[in-house]
DNA sequence: CGCCCGACTCAGATCGTTTTCAGCCCCGGC
DNA sequence: GCCGGGGCTGAAAACGATCTGAGTCGGGCG
């Protein structure tokens, strides 16, 4: 560990000794609404200027005892539909004067860990997409005042906001695509772990199947992934697949590993053979060999929608909870009629 | 704006309270390899579990002069072979102890504006994979001494590290792989923008050519992106595709376009028709569609070259600038013969 | 002319750490 | 018996901002 001495930032002292003014004057210059005159704001301005001056932010948060950072914690970052939404939020907050520091987290238990390394931060407020944390840390949160918000995630406290996409509504639009398609054998792939999302997708979908006279199917697959979808067929064609059959799976990173193999390994071509709907509108859904159907599950909409919610709640904190449902919206590509 | 009252953390003076100890020794006690006896630690440890005490980063870097944050700043975070980037980067940050700090920035001048901002919080240090940032801002950052790693960028200034997948080497891999194919009539597609690695990957598959006695035509080419790379399939077309063809397309993402566009409008089947090498190996080049030849460009590897080099940075900042050479890889599949 | 109010400014306390410095204790060596 | 030094500890000074309370200065109004 050698000792080397760098230039010393400039601090709001030697731009007040430069301005002819206190340091107080410099700290209301660069704090919009602050009284300030034209004129002394000008001046402090030029000497920053000059000095190459930057607000300490780590000196702000301290003294103000809130920081402009702002916690995001997300599972599976290199999947599509994940990568889209963390772009989509980061820039989001950056618009918003925030930034993100950024964590990945596998399960709810480290969902935790992580909030609770947040926390040594003075965090302006949270962002959850990995895995909804346990209620004591959520708690926590709120007797600190750190908002949260959580992504498609369950509503179990009344002290966390969320974001949620339309999943009923999204499940019920896979249904009547299906239907609309002719196909009368309706069936949903459950993937292997649990999750909020997931399960009212498919409530929705049931439920939108069963207004329409027909009771879907439900068949247990593999993980959320690519391979998960491809190696799940084989559960699938446990039955028989006619054309009459509609296939919904709520996550578009599996319904193309799904489709690969129905083509590949069992040469089952929608919408000739059968019919696929998938979920979230990964870009790859569009690409020439899938042309997939699916839900788009908006991550601009959603980005916002979260720090929205997010800045509206450090503004006012003991509002109600709220959640706030994002639309979603059928693409109706080439794997149903 | 209303007012509301929150739990207020402890301090380390509560907790140095109910231990019985100083501040100092509350400190010590949270810093490795500090001069305080076992029993005192254990004391204070207790004490700060009982309370919930929590280190305040903002408190411990103003006053240390060095936050445990690491600006990271990127472009195009929703590409795949991106995303995998910084999920690997963020992972190995967070495992040795640092926070990355996410900024998006699309140009030079954007970069310099984010890493402006940065220099806000008193970093340990940035990684950029966005574009290589304009010096004067990375001479700013040498002499408030945060160290810079620039990924897959060109060698610039003395002041910045660097780490580069073998992009020279990968070229040659990509090309001498094309002529073990039977190709003679090599063709490399340039993307429109011009950037470092898409430079050098060029520069070395040509050079392994020449090294044969071929010559590598250059086509210009769109963005880089799925649908850039369908789009210049037309220009491509220009030229008469023969099965001697051999064609080089340094980004994968592009790459799967361009394979699309020829077998979906131009009805030409890799291997068969012609031959197709792409670059960095992303997970949907191993989908069934495309099963592409290329050339992997490990995420982890240069994740965790970046990371070490901060912090052997960090620890000695007056070292002589490095760059590491990653290692990369041909990933044999069926666009090639 | 006097008073008050609003707009602005400044000095100084404060935020929660780390870090320096001085001091204490105890032990071993001479 | 004295001295030196290593281990450990606490008091107090940074660190660089914000924010509060006190004060100044004009200007409008009675």
């Amino acid at each position: 560990m050698t000792k080397v001495s760098f230039d010393r930032q400039p601090t709001s002292f030697d731009v007040a000794r430069k301005a002819g003014v206190s340091r107080s004057a410099v700290s209301r210059a660069f704090t919009p609404g602050a009284s300030i005159s034209a004129d002394t704001r000008d001046k402090v301005i030029e000497a920053a200027n000059a000095l190459g001056y930057r607000v300490n932010e780590l000196a702000k948060g301290l003294s103000s005892k809130r920081s402009s950072l702002v916690g995001v914690i997300v599972a599976d970052m290199d999947t599509p539909f994940r990568a889209a939404q963390i772009n989509a939020l980061t820039q989001e907050l950056v618009a918003n004067g925030y930034h993100p520091i950024l964590f990945t987290a596998d399960g709810p238990v480290e969902t935790a860990r992580t909030l609770n390394q947040l926390l040594h931060y003075s965090l302006s407020g949270a962002v959850v997409t990995s895995d909804a944390p346990p209620s004591e840390i959520c708690i926590e949160c709120a007797r600190l005042g750190v908002p949260l918000v959580l992504i498609n995630k369950e509503d179990k406290l009344p002290t966390v906001d969320r974001v949620v996409g339309d999943n009923d509504h999204g499940g019920a639009l896979a249904a009547r695509e299906l239907i609309a398609s002719g196909c009368t054998d309706l069936i949903v792939v459950r993937p292997r772990r649990e999750s909020y999302s997931m399960e009212t997708r498919i409530r929705g979908f049931s439920a939108a199947a069963r207004a329409e006279g027909l009771e879907a199917t439900i068949v247990e697959a593999g993980p959320q992934t690519y391979d998960g979808g491809r190696q799940s067929v084989p559960a699938l064609m446990q039955r028989t697949i006619t054309p009459a059959t509609g296939l919904f799976c709520p996550m578009d990173f599996m319904a193309l590993g799904m489709l690969d193999g129905l083509r590949t390994d069992h040469g089952l071509t929608p919408p000739r053979d059968l019919c696929l709907v998938g979920y979230d509108d990964i870009p790859q859904t569009a690409w020439q060999p899938y042309r997939l159907t699916t839900i788009r599950q908006p991550t601009v909409p959603m980005a916002e929608a979260a720090v929205s919610m997010l800045i509206a709640r450090i503004d006012s904190p003991t509002t109600p909870q709220r959640t706030s449902v994002v639309p979603v919206e059928l693409i109706k590509r080439d794997t149903t009629r």
